[in-house]
DNA sequence: GCCAACGTTGGC
DNA sequence: GCCAACGTTGGC
């Protein structure tokens, strides 16, 4: 069977929510999203999908591999109901942490939709970036 | 702590 | 509908 998976990056200060607690809780909701570019990502989402795990502000590195385990679906904590949010569940750690510095003098990710934008904190992942963090994170599942 | 980038808001 | 002011994000 072939995959039909996309790869995105999500962002999240550690301080806030960091991979450990997903890891800790398995699964949880990714809300309170509040760009209009960032959800049109969220969206874009499908269920089995893989999702680099970013600490923002502190750290500023990839930590983990995270799956979509539910699409879209209206973020409980907008009361406005204008937003999405989606559900992950953990997949594992990164052997090692690819760092913004690393990622930023490696030419094959100078696309990356994340360098590019650097306040979206939802983003797609091109395969061959995939692959590339991966391999630097020294992952073999890339 | 500062600043750049970018989105949103509100006066006109 | 324009655009200046302001707020937020996130790296440095």
């Amino acid at each position: 069977m072939t995959s039909t998976a996309s790869f995105w990056l999500v962002k999240s200060e550690p301080n806030t929510y960091a991979f450990a607690d997903l890891q800790r809780d398995g699964r949880t909701v990714w809300d309170g999203v509040r760009n209009n570019v960032a959800a049109l990502h969220l969206k874009a989402m499908k269920r089995g999908d893989q999702v680099l795990f970013y600490h923002s502000q502190i750290g500023l590195e990839v930590v983990g591999i995270a799956a979509v385990t539910r699409e879209a679906f209206l973020d409980p904590s907008d009361t406005a109901g204008r937003f999405v949010a989606v559900e992950l569940e953990t997949v594992r750690a990164l052997p090692r942490p690819v760092s913004l510095a690393e990622m930023k003098a490696a030419p094959a990710l100078a696309e990356m939709a994340m360098l590019r934008l650097s306040r979206l904190s939802v983003s797609p992942v091109r395969p061959a970036e995939w692959s590339k963090i991966l391999a630097m994170a020294g992952d073999a599942g890339g």
